[in-house]
RNA sequence: GGUGCGUUAGUUCAGUCUGGUUAGAAUACAUGCCUGUCACGCAUGGGGUCACGGGUUCGAGCCCCGUACGCACCGCCA
């Protein structure tokens, strides 16, 4: 306002009032000039203002001592700008200078110069200041590690010293496109009429799912609040309400081990919509991704995202996120090699699938080793690996020539639409899911050794018609897939009675290059058939009352139909940024064991606290 | 619960396979020189519980076992 109202572009259109206003406003901008740390900062100051006088303050990320002179590089979240320091000028000041330590806060007043020698490198890169004071207003340690874009500093290192971390571009940059994420995501939801509201944190025990926070009550002795793994049943509770458009930018907690696409506390755009169909969340999120994708990275996504049904996506890619960045689908070689040769490993297969990788017939023998290694991990954990070389002439080169002949190979060769100089690989297993997860894994080595997954390439799908229950080995009964409020598909309703296991759900999630970015349903919202779900999951009629009467009553008394998605935050915000791992685009992350390694959390409690929350411990094995 | 890799200077790493004199490099730090640097340069210097515990050996940073911690992954994550 001030800048605005005495900059001359401005003056002269102003009203005389407003004259007066702005020559005021000037003379309590001279007078609190003396109390202010900074006119501009260390970003932003060009060629244009040059000559003018300027106050800076912040972090000393360098100096360089050049006999009689000393450069220091002043650094904020703006940039960096360059303060000189002239012993012939001053040498009081530039000996002062010469005392500054890295990362010591100061603040500079100095005159705005035209560089003799210009650093195109640097936004400010044609200016510096030619200091004339100098404040330090806070000396600093020498930081453990260098605060620079390229850190010297270990993972480890930098997360105990997150805050240091933090003043470094890269990771900044990462929470400035998270603000302006949420930012977007708020203006479109809001475009469409969508309410922000806001769920308790402190709520109740669900036994479905991942394991729960729990919070124990002082005030109700022996009971536990639950973190929530998501505001799932409230935004439901939230439709019943009317609220036909919810959404909510929430934190989310879930008790399992972590990985570097996984923390214990996460975020997600939670949303929810009355009065719709699948169709209807499809277009509506696929509506929020493009218009991310635009205002964010400047990408246009023309068209409709493709749709692929979950089956499709494990007949083809092994995976209910396939990267569809490139093709290399699977292909199915049951009859091409069964029962054609004396080759127990392939005849006793239940599931025989190759990838077609393009051009790379070139590798080596030892590049097929290294693959074979890969996928006899035993995470991966396949026997084996069979390969076969197209070679220039048509003819195939394989590592079961001895089985199988030419008719064979050239069966294979044009199953695989192979083509002169391709590379074919072969997985084979006994459990046709597990075989193909492997071939996934395999697929998706192949197409990081291609180079064929682009950070900077954008592929998205909504993978759609989930199944409704998945088998739990552990459990010894159906679970559901999604969760248990989702809505089977109208046509495989008939189907819960006789062959549950068979059943579709509304449930679809949107994947990008190989990542779930957001995933949701169509829930139930017909109280008997919510009773019925919960009597497949296994749930006594007692015991669903228990954990979800609240939303069974509540449904009794006009629940809309409705439906929603929620999407990962730090899913989406690494995704643009290109990271690895979520934690890098979160301030203050978790590391790999779920501890806060800055603020050394969690820790014990003290006995006082524990008795006040009625709480005895159990010796851990480590301290028996 | 499991698998793999790692732990050496403030930091990032080499040295381990093939045990043997005083454990190195880069960077950071300190001091000095240097008036146009911007990854400044040059010189000098300080800096080590080789994660911890046990074992093998005449002798262990190096080999073996265990523990802790870190990272990635499998299981798990409705």
């Amino acid at each position: 306002m001030l800048f605005q109202l005495n900059n001359p572009e401005f003056f002269h259109i102003l009203p005389p009032y407003q004259k007066v206003f702005s020559y005021l406003c000037t003379q309590i901008f001279i007078i609190s000039y003396n109390i202010m740390y900074r006119t501009h900062t260390c970003g932003e100051l060009r060629i244009a203002n040059v000559g003018q006088t300027v106050t800076l303050a912040g972090w000393v990320q360098r100096t360089r001592k050049m006999g009689g002179m000393t450069f220091v590089d002043v650094r904020d979240r703006y940039g960096i700008t360059q303060i000189v320091f002239e012993e012939a000028a001053n040498a009081d000041l530039c000996e002062q200078a010469n005392k500054l330590g890295r990362e010591w806060v100061v603040q500079v007043t100095g005159r705005v110069n035209e560089r003799s020698n210009k650093n195109p490198n640097m936004p400010t890169g044609d200016i510096e200041i030619i200091a004339t004071e100098l404040t330090v207003l806070n000396a600093a340690l020498t930081p453990p590690f260098t605060i620079e874009d390229q850190s010297d500093g270990g993972d480890d290192l930098r997360m105990k010293y997150r805050y240091l971390d933090l003043r470094r571009t890269p990771v900044r940059k990462n929470l400035e496109l998270r603000h302006k994420m949420t930012m977007e995501v708020r203006r479109y939801l809001d475009s469409l009429g969508f309410l922000e509201i806001e769920t308790p944190m402190l709520i109740g025990s669900t036994p479905e799912g991942a394991r729960d926070f729990v919070v124990p009550s002082r005030m109700n002795p022996g009971q536990f609040y639950a973190l929530p793994q998501s505001p799932q049943t409230l935004k439901q509770l939230l439709m019943v309400s009317g609220m036909d458009r919810y959404f909510q930018i929430v934190k989310c907690f879930r008790d399992e081990d972590l990985r570097a696409d996984r923390q214990p506390e996460f975020t997600q755009i939670d949303c929810e919509m009355s009065f719709v169909q699948q169709e209807d969340i499809l277009q509506t999120f696929e509506g929020m991704a493009k218009h991310l994708f635009r205002e964010l990275r400047g990408i246009d996504i023309q068209g409709a995202f493709p749709r692929m049904t979950w089956a499709d996506a494990m007949k083809y890619y092994g995976s209910d996120k396939p990267d569809t960045r490139f093709e290399m689908k699977f292909v199915e070689l049951m009859d091409v090699f069964q029962g054609k040769a004396d080759f127990a490993v392939f005849n006793d297969a239940k599931y025989i699938g190759g990838i077609c990788a393009t051009g790379q017939a070139v590798y080596t023998r030892k590049q097929i080793d290294q693959l074979t290694d890969f996928v006899k991990r035993p995470q991966i954990g396949a026997k084996g690996l069979v390969y076969a070389r197209v070679q220039e002439d048509g003819s195939v080169k394989s590592s079961v020539d001895k089985f199988y002949g030419e008719d064979v190979l050239n069966e294979l060769k044009a199953k695989m639409n192979a083509q002169p100089g391709d590379l074919i690989l072969i997985l084979c297993g006994d459990d046709a899911m597990k075989t193909r997860k492997q071939l996934c894994e395999l697929r998706l080595e192949m197409g990081a050794r291609m180079g064929l997954r682009d950070k900077n390439k954008f592929s998205l799908l909504w993978v759609i018609d989930f199944p409704m229950f998945e088998w739990s080995e552990e459990e010894g009964r159906l679970m559901a897939t999604h969760h248990p409020f989702t809505h089977p598909k109208d046509e495989d309703i008939p189907l819960l009675d006789t062959d549950p296991a068979a059943v579709r759900a509304d449930a679809y999630d949107m994947v990008c290059n190989g990542v779930e970015v957001g995933g949701g349903s169509i829930r139930i919202h017909d109280p008997e058939l919510q009773d019925k779900m919960f009597r497949i999951l296994g749930f006594t009629e007692e015991r669903a009352q228990e954990q979800f009467g609240f939303l069974m009553n509540a449904f009794k008394y006009g629940a809309p139909p409705h439906g929603g998605l929620a999407y990962g935050l730090d899913r989406w915000v690494s995704l643009f940024a290109g990271l690895d791992s979520i934690r890098d685009c979160i301030a203050f992350p978790k590391n790999n064991s779920g501890r806060d390694v800055m603020l050394d959390a969690p820790a014990r409690l003290e006995q006082a606290q524990l008795d006040e929350l009625y709480l005895s411990l159990v010796p851990v094995e480590s301290e028996k």
